[in-house]
DNA sequence: CTAAAATTAAAACGATCGTTTTATTATTTA
DNA sequence: TAAATAATAAAACGATCGTTTTAATTTTAG
Protein backbone atom coordinates (compact mmCIF):
# COMPACT_ATOMS: atom_id res chain seq x y z
CA UNK A 1 0.00 0.00 0.00
CA UNK A 2 2.60 2.09 0.84
CA UNK A 3 4.10 1.69 -2.64
CA UNK A 4 0.79 2.74 -4.05
CA UNK A 5 1.00 5.73 -2.36
CA UNK A 6 4.62 6.53 -3.84
CA UNK A 7 3.70 5.64 -7.25
CA UNK A 8 0.02 7.29 -7.43
CA UNK A 9 -0.26 10.02 -5.61
CA UNK A 10 -3.07 9.63 -4.18
CA UNK A 11 -3.46 9.78 -0.43
CA UNK A 12 -4.10 6.10 1.41
CA UNK A 13 -7.56 7.47 3.08
CA UNK A 14 -8.58 8.39 -0.55
CA UNK A 15 -7.78 4.32 -1.66
CA UNK A 16 -9.59 3.19 1.54
CA UNK A 17 -12.72 5.23 0.76
CA UNK A 18 -12.82 3.64 -2.75
CA UNK A 19 -11.98 0.42 -2.56
CA UNK A 20 -12.47 -1.03 1.30
CA UNK A 21 -9.23 -2.50 1.80
CA UNK A 22 -5.97 -3.54 -0.15
CA UNK A 23 -7.67 -6.89 -1.53
CA UNK A 24 -10.77 -5.11 -2.47
CA UNK A 25 -8.29 -3.05 -4.25
CA UNK A 26 -6.09 -5.99 -5.72
CA UNK A 27 -9.27 -7.54 -6.51
CA UNK A 28 -10.13 -4.33 -8.74
CA UNK A 29 -7.20 -3.78 -10.61
CA UNK A 30 -7.55 -7.39 -11.53
CA UNK A 31 -10.49 -7.40 -13.07
CA UNK A 32 -9.42 -4.16 -14.73
CA UNK A 33 -6.68 -6.03 -16.15
CA UNK A 34 -8.11 -8.83 -17.50
CA UNK A 35 -11.11 -7.11 -19.13
CA UNK A 36 -8.31 -4.61 -20.82
CA UNK A 37 -5.18 -6.58 -21.61
CA UNK A 38 -6.37 -9.86 -21.61
CA UNK A 39 -10.14 -10.39 -23.03
CA UNK A 40 -9.04 -8.74 -26.21
CA UNK A 41 -7.39 -11.94 -26.33
CA UNK A 42 -9.99 -13.62 -26.55
CA UNK A 43 -11.72 -12.15 -28.33
CA UNK A 44 -9.79 -13.33 -31.45
CA UNK A 45 -10.99 -16.67 -30.73
CA UNK A 46 -14.23 -15.66 -30.30
CA UNK A 47 -14.21 -13.60 -34.12
CA UNK A 48 -12.33 -15.82 -35.90
CA UNK A 49 -13.15 -19.46 -34.15
CA UNK A 50 -11.01 -21.42 -36.54
CA UNK A 51 -7.10 -22.35 -36.87
CA UNK A 52 -6.39 -18.89 -38.45
CA UNK A 53 -7.84 -17.35 -35.19
CA UNK A 54 -5.97 -19.91 -33.09
CA UNK A 55 -2.96 -18.77 -35.28
CA UNK A 56 -3.85 -15.04 -34.54
CA UNK A 57 -4.49 -15.33 -30.87
CA UNK A 58 -1.10 -17.39 -30.83
CA UNK A 59 0.86 -14.76 -32.42
CA UNK A 60 -0.81 -11.99 -30.12
CA UNK A 61 -0.17 -13.67 -27.13
CA UNK A 62 3.70 -14.21 -28.38
CA UNK A 63 4.33 -11.07 -29.25
CA UNK A 64 2.74 -9.47 -25.96
CA UNK A 65 5.49 -11.76 -23.97
CA UNK A 66 8.46 -10.56 -26.80
CA UNK A 67 7.75 -6.70 -26.54
CA UNK A 68 10.22 -5.00 -24.53
CA UNK A 69 8.07 -3.45 -22.11
CA UNK A 70 6.22 -6.84 -20.88
CA UNK A 71 6.36 -7.13 -16.99
CA UNK A 72 5.12 -10.63 -16.87
CA UNK A 73 1.28 -11.22 -16.60
CA UNK A 74 -0.67 -10.59 -13.56
CA UNK A 75 -3.34 -12.84 -14.01
CA UNK A 76 -1.00 -15.86 -14.17
CA UNK A 77 1.15 -13.75 -11.40
CA UNK A 78 -1.87 -13.94 -9.28
CA UNK A 79 -1.97 -17.91 -9.59
CA UNK A 80 1.57 -18.29 -8.64
CA UNK A 81 1.71 -16.18 -5.76
CA UNK A 82 -1.79 -18.06 -4.65
CA UNK A 83 -1.50 -18.14 -1.01
CA UNK A 84 -0.87 -14.28 -0.64
CA UNK A 85 -3.82 -13.34 -2.59
CA UNK A 86 -7.37 -13.30 -1.96
CA UNK A 87 -9.92 -16.06 -2.57
CA UNK A 88 -11.62 -13.82 -4.86
CA UNK A 89 -8.54 -13.30 -6.43
CA UNK A 90 -8.03 -16.72 -7.20
CA UNK A 91 -11.55 -17.11 -8.34
CA UNK A 92 -11.33 -14.40 -11.10
CA UNK A 93 -8.04 -16.39 -11.87
CA UNK A 94 -10.15 -19.50 -12.23
CA UNK A 95 -13.20 -17.94 -14.16
CA UNK A 96 -10.27 -15.84 -16.76
CA UNK A 97 -8.94 -19.31 -17.61
CA UNK A 98 -12.27 -21.29 -17.85
CA UNK A 99 -13.04 -18.61 -20.72
CA UNK A 100 -10.56 -18.83 -22.33
CA UNK A 101 -10.53 -22.85 -22.34
CA UNK A 102 -14.23 -22.23 -23.68
CA UNK A 103 -12.69 -20.12 -26.57
CA UNK A 104 -10.22 -22.24 -27.30
CA UNK A 105 -12.00 -25.58 -27.20
CA UNK A 106 -14.68 -23.50 -29.39
CA UNK A 107 -11.91 -22.53 -31.87
CA UNK A 108 -10.43 -25.77 -31.91
CA UNK A 109 -13.88 -27.45 -32.79
CA UNK A 110 -14.00 -24.68 -35.29
CA UNK A 111 -10.57 -25.72 -36.95
CA UNK A 112 -11.63 -29.60 -36.79
CA UNK A 113 -14.82 -28.66 -38.91
CA UNK A 114 -12.71 -26.55 -41.23
CA UNK A 115 -10.44 -29.79 -41.49
CA UNK A 116 -7.36 -28.02 -40.47
CA UNK A 117 -7.45 -30.14 -36.75
CA UNK A 118 -8.75 -33.64 -37.24
CA UNK A 119 -11.75 -34.99 -36.25
CA UNK A 120 -10.70 -37.46 -33.63
CA UNK A 121 -8.41 -35.06 -31.32
CA UNK A 122 -10.72 -33.71 -28.01
CA UNK A 123 -11.48 -30.37 -28.43
CA UNK A 124 -11.49 -30.05 -24.50
CA UNK A 125 -8.24 -31.96 -23.96
CA UNK A 126 -6.31 -29.86 -26.77
CA UNK A 127 -7.41 -26.31 -25.14
CA UNK A 128 -6.23 -27.79 -21.79
CA UNK A 129 -2.78 -29.10 -23.06
CA UNK A 130 -1.91 -25.10 -24.96
CA UNK A 131 -3.19 -23.30 -21.46
CA UNK A 132 -0.97 -25.34 -19.82
CA UNK A 133 1.91 -24.87 -22.24
CA UNK A 134 1.10 -21.23 -21.50
CA UNK A 135 1.35 -21.09 -17.95
CA UNK A 136 4.58 -23.23 -18.07
CA UNK A 137 6.01 -20.39 -20.22
CA UNK A 138 4.85 -18.19 -17.49
CA UNK A 139 6.82 -20.02 -14.64
CA UNK A 140 9.62 -21.20 -16.25
CA UNK A 141 10.59 -18.40 -18.03
CA UNK A 142 11.66 -17.13 -14.97
CA UNK A 143 14.51 -18.98 -15.02
CA UNK A 144 15.88 -17.41 -17.66
CA UNK A 145 14.83 -14.91 -20.65
CA UNK A 146 12.06 -17.49 -22.18
CA UNK A 147 12.29 -15.41 -25.22
CA UNK A 148 14.21 -18.40 -27.37
CA UNK A 149 12.10 -20.40 -26.39
CA UNK A 150 9.04 -19.26 -27.17
CA UNK A 151 9.08 -20.02 -30.73
CA UNK A 152 10.14 -23.73 -30.07
CA UNK A 153 7.06 -23.77 -27.95
CA UNK A 154 4.39 -22.28 -30.16
CA UNK A 155 5.79 -25.05 -32.97
CA UNK A 156 4.89 -27.31 -30.61
CA UNK A 157 1.72 -26.92 -30.01
CA UNK A 158 0.54 -26.31 -33.90
CA UNK A 159 2.39 -29.40 -34.56
CA UNK A 160 0.18 -30.99 -31.44
CA UNK A 161 -3.07 -29.84 -33.12
CA UNK A 162 -2.62 -31.06 -36.53
CA UNK A 163 -0.57 -34.09 -35.61
CA UNK B 1 9.21 -18.84 11.92
CA UNK B 2 6.28 -18.94 14.03
CA UNK B 3 5.20 -21.39 12.01
CA UNK B 4 8.17 -23.69 12.32
CA UNK B 5 8.47 -22.88 15.80
CA UNK B 6 4.78 -25.11 16.23
CA UNK B 7 5.17 -27.52 14.00
CA UNK B 8 8.90 -28.40 14.78
CA UNK B 9 8.78 -28.01 18.87
CA UNK B 10 12.45 -26.26 18.26
CA UNK B 11 13.49 -23.43 19.93
CA UNK B 12 13.49 -20.23 17.48
CA UNK B 13 16.98 -19.51 18.88
CA UNK B 14 18.21 -23.04 18.01
CA UNK B 15 17.02 -22.69 14.57
CA UNK B 16 18.96 -19.34 14.17
CA UNK B 17 21.95 -20.43 15.31
CA UNK B 18 22.00 -23.60 13.16
CA UNK B 19 20.68 -21.16 10.06
CA UNK B 20 21.47 -17.80 10.56
CA UNK B 21 18.47 -16.34 9.67
CA UNK B 22 14.97 -17.38 7.92
CA UNK B 23 16.81 -17.30 4.31
CA UNK B 24 19.26 -19.63 5.40
CA UNK B 25 16.59 -21.86 6.66
CA UNK B 26 15.11 -21.91 3.58
CA UNK B 27 17.88 -22.51 1.53
CA UNK B 28 18.83 -25.47 3.43
CA UNK B 29 15.40 -26.76 3.46
CA UNK B 30 15.34 -26.31 -0.40
CA UNK B 31 18.82 -27.93 -0.98
CA UNK B 32 17.40 -31.10 0.90
CA UNK B 33 13.89 -31.04 -0.96
CA UNK B 34 16.40 -31.29 -3.84
CA UNK B 35 18.76 -33.82 -3.02
CA UNK B 36 16.37 -36.27 -1.39
CA UNK B 37 12.83 -35.73 -3.73
CA UNK B 38 13.87 -34.68 -6.71
CA UNK B 39 17.32 -35.67 -7.69
CA UNK B 40 16.16 -39.14 -7.67
CA UNK B 41 14.19 -38.69 -10.45
CA UNK B 42 16.81 -36.99 -12.16
CA UNK B 43 18.81 -39.96 -11.77
CA UNK B 44 16.51 -42.15 -13.68
CA UNK B 45 17.23 -40.27 -16.93
CA UNK B 46 21.04 -40.66 -15.91
CA UNK B 47 20.88 -44.32 -15.68
CA UNK B 48 18.66 -45.20 -18.46
CA UNK B 49 19.63 -42.26 -21.35
CA UNK B 50 16.62 -43.46 -23.88
CA UNK B 51 13.34 -43.53 -24.28
CA UNK B 52 12.48 -46.25 -21.34
CA UNK B 53 14.52 -43.41 -18.97
CA UNK B 54 12.49 -40.92 -20.71
CA UNK B 55 9.37 -42.95 -20.14
CA UNK B 56 9.83 -44.45 -16.72
CA UNK B 57 11.09 -40.27 -15.63
CA UNK B 58 7.32 -39.11 -16.55
CA UNK B 59 5.16 -41.72 -15.20
CA UNK B 60 7.78 -41.30 -11.92
CA UNK B 61 6.66 -37.55 -11.70
CA UNK B 62 3.05 -38.04 -12.39
CA UNK B 63 3.06 -41.10 -10.15
CA UNK B 64 4.06 -38.55 -7.33
CA UNK B 65 1.72 -35.57 -8.47
CA UNK B 66 -1.30 -37.95 -8.62
CA UNK B 67 0.13 -39.49 -4.79
CA UNK B 68 -2.63 -38.45 -2.06
CA UNK B 69 -0.28 -37.28 0.07
CA UNK B 70 1.33 -34.82 -2.58
CA UNK B 71 1.11 -31.45 -1.26
CA UNK B 72 2.92 -29.66 -4.20
CA UNK B 73 6.46 -29.19 -5.43
CA UNK B 74 8.84 -26.66 -2.99
CA UNK B 75 10.94 -26.47 -6.15
CA UNK B 76 8.62 -24.95 -8.47
CA UNK B 77 6.56 -23.37 -6.04
CA UNK B 78 9.54 -21.22 -4.99
CA UNK B 79 9.98 -20.38 -8.76
CA UNK B 80 6.35 -19.11 -8.53
CA UNK B 81 6.96 -17.06 -5.30
CA UNK B 82 9.93 -15.82 -6.35
CA UNK B 83 9.71 -12.30 -4.73
CA UNK B 84 9.12 -13.72 -1.85
CA UNK B 85 12.16 -15.62 -1.54
CA UNK B 86 16.10 -14.60 -1.64
CA UNK B 87 18.10 -14.48 -4.66
CA UNK B 88 19.65 -17.58 -3.17
CA UNK B 89 16.92 -19.45 -3.15
CA UNK B 90 15.73 -18.82 -7.18
CA UNK B 91 19.79 -19.44 -7.97
CA UNK B 92 19.36 -22.84 -6.67
CA UNK B 93 15.79 -23.41 -8.75
CA UNK B 94 17.61 -22.08 -11.70
CA UNK B 95 20.69 -24.61 -11.02
CA UNK B 96 17.95 -27.51 -10.62
CA UNK B 97 16.27 -26.85 -13.92
CA UNK B 98 19.76 -26.78 -15.81
CA UNK B 99 20.38 -30.36 -14.06
CA UNK B 100 17.14 -31.39 -15.36
CA UNK B 101 17.33 -29.89 -18.44
CA UNK B 102 20.75 -31.29 -19.58
CA UNK B 103 19.62 -35.12 -17.84
CA UNK B 104 16.58 -34.81 -20.24
CA UNK B 105 18.15 -33.44 -23.20
CA UNK B 106 20.58 -36.28 -22.98
CA UNK B 107 18.21 -38.90 -22.54
CA UNK B 108 16.18 -37.54 -25.52
CA UNK B 109 20.32 -37.80 -27.42
CA UNK B 110 20.17 -41.39 -26.31
CA UNK B 111 16.49 -41.88 -27.43
CA UNK B 112 18.04 -40.61 -31.09
CA UNK B 113 20.72 -42.99 -30.97
CA UNK B 114 18.19 -45.71 -30.16
CA UNK B 115 15.78 -44.46 -32.77
CA UNK B 116 13.20 -43.60 -30.98
CA UNK B 117 13.71 -39.86 -31.57
CA UNK B 118 13.38 -38.77 -34.68
CA UNK B 119 17.51 -38.33 -35.02
CA UNK B 120 16.43 -34.59 -36.64
CA UNK B 121 14.82 -33.22 -33.63
CA UNK B 122 16.33 -30.44 -31.36
CA UNK B 123 17.22 -32.45 -27.95
CA UNK B 124 17.22 -29.17 -26.20
CA UNK B 125 14.74 -27.49 -27.45
CA UNK B 126 12.18 -30.80 -26.53
CA UNK B 127 13.91 -30.94 -23.11
CA UNK B 128 12.72 -27.53 -22.69
CA UNK B 129 9.43 -27.88 -24.54
CA UNK B 130 8.99 -31.02 -21.63
CA UNK B 131 10.20 -28.84 -18.52
CA UNK B 132 7.86 -26.34 -19.96
CA UNK B 133 4.85 -28.38 -19.75
CA UNK B 134 5.68 -29.71 -16.20
CA UNK B 135 6.03 -25.99 -15.04
CA UNK B 136 2.75 -25.46 -16.46
CA UNK B 137 1.10 -28.40 -14.92
CA UNK B 138 2.12 -27.27 -11.88
CA UNK B 139 0.62 -23.54 -11.98
CA UNK B 140 -2.36 -24.71 -14.27
CA UNK B 141 -3.00 -27.53 -11.73
CA UNK B 142 -4.06 -25.11 -9.15
CA UNK B 143 -6.97 -24.03 -10.73
CA UNK B 144 -8.44 -26.66 -10.60
CA UNK B 145 -7.66 -30.76 -9.72
CA UNK B 146 -5.53 -31.36 -12.95
CA UNK B 147 -5.39 -35.11 -12.55
CA UNK B 148 -7.22 -35.62 -14.87
CA UNK B 149 -4.90 -33.68 -16.89
CA UNK B 150 -2.11 -35.47 -16.44
CA UNK B 151 -2.59 -38.40 -18.71
CA UNK B 152 -3.49 -36.20 -21.50
CA UNK B 153 -0.73 -33.86 -20.78
CA UNK B 154 2.48 -36.80 -20.94
CA UNK B 155 0.70 -38.28 -23.89
CA UNK B 156 1.64 -35.00 -26.05
CA UNK B 157 5.02 -34.84 -24.59
CA UNK B 158 5.14 -38.47 -25.81
CA UNK B 159 3.71 -37.49 -29.57
CA UNK B 160 5.87 -34.63 -29.34
CA UNK B 161 8.90 -36.97 -28.81
CA UNK B 162 8.20 -39.44 -31.62
CA UNK B 163 6.39 -37.07 -33.98
C1' DC C 1 -20.26 33.80 -0.85
C1' DT C 2 -21.07 30.34 2.24
C1' DA C 3 -21.91 25.82 3.90
C1' DA C 4 -21.26 21.10 3.01
C1' DA C 5 -18.63 17.54 1.24
C1' DA C 6 -14.62 15.51 -0.32
C1' DT C 7 -9.53 15.19 -0.36
C1' DT C 8 -5.29 15.66 1.59
C1' DA C 9 -1.12 15.24 4.68
C1' DA C 10 0.55 13.32 8.54
C1' DA C 11 0.51 11.06 12.57
C1' DA C 12 -0.91 7.18 15.18
C1' DC C 13 -3.04 2.48 15.92
C1' DG C 14 -2.53 -2.38 16.78
C1' DA C 15 -0.93 -6.48 14.83
C1' DT C 16 2.59 -9.33 12.93
C1' DC C 17 7.13 -10.49 11.74
C1' DG C 18 12.07 -11.65 11.93
C1' DT C 19 15.32 -11.62 15.36
C1' DT C 20 17.76 -11.13 19.87
C1' DT C 21 18.17 -11.31 24.71
C1' DT C 22 17.80 -13.10 29.31
C1' DA C 23 17.56 -16.30 32.57
C1' DT C 24 16.87 -21.12 33.34
C1' DT C 25 17.49 -25.94 32.50
C1' DA C 26 19.57 -29.87 30.35
C1' DT C 27 23.51 -32.05 28.29
C1' DT C 28 28.09 -33.00 27.47
C1' DT C 29 32.98 -33.19 28.78
C1' DA C 30 36.99 -33.69 31.63
C1' DT D 1 31.28 -34.75 40.33
C1' DA D 2 32.33 -30.21 38.51
C1' DA D 3 32.75 -27.15 34.78
C1' DA D 4 31.65 -25.98 30.30
C1' DT D 5 28.52 -26.11 26.67
C1' DA D 6 24.25 -26.29 24.58
C1' DA D 7 19.28 -25.94 24.46
C1' DT D 8 15.14 -24.14 26.27
C1' DA D 9 11.16 -21.00 27.44
C1' DA D 10 9.65 -16.61 27.42
C1' DA D 11 9.88 -12.01 27.00
C1' DA D 12 11.29 -8.08 24.42
C1' DC D 13 13.30 -5.51 20.32
C1' DG D 14 12.67 -2.69 16.26
C1' DA D 15 10.73 -2.67 11.86
C1' DT D 16 7.02 -3.07 8.71
C1' DC D 17 2.39 -3.44 7.42
C1' DG D 18 -2.58 -2.61 6.77
C1' DT D 19 -5.63 0.59 8.46
C1' DT D 20 -7.76 4.55 10.96
C1' DT D 21 -7.88 9.02 12.82
C1' DT D 22 -7.25 13.89 13.11
C1' DA D 23 -6.97 18.18 11.47
C1' DA D 24 -6.22 21.11 7.64
C1' DT D 25 -7.20 22.14 2.91
C1' DT D 26 -9.56 22.00 -1.32
C1' DT D 27 -13.55 21.31 -4.05
C1' DT D 28 -18.38 21.37 -4.83
C1' DA D 29 -23.26 22.98 -4.28
C1' DG D 30 -26.82 26.04 -3.08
Amino acid sequence: MSDLVEATGLNSASMYKEFGNKEGLFENALLDYQKTRLEPYIQILLDRPGMQGIEAFLNAAVSRAESGDYQGCLMLNTLAEEHSVSKAAIRRVENFCVKLKEALAGAIAGAQKEGTVPAGKDAAVLADFIICLMHGMVLYGRVDSHKPRIAAVVAAVKGALIA
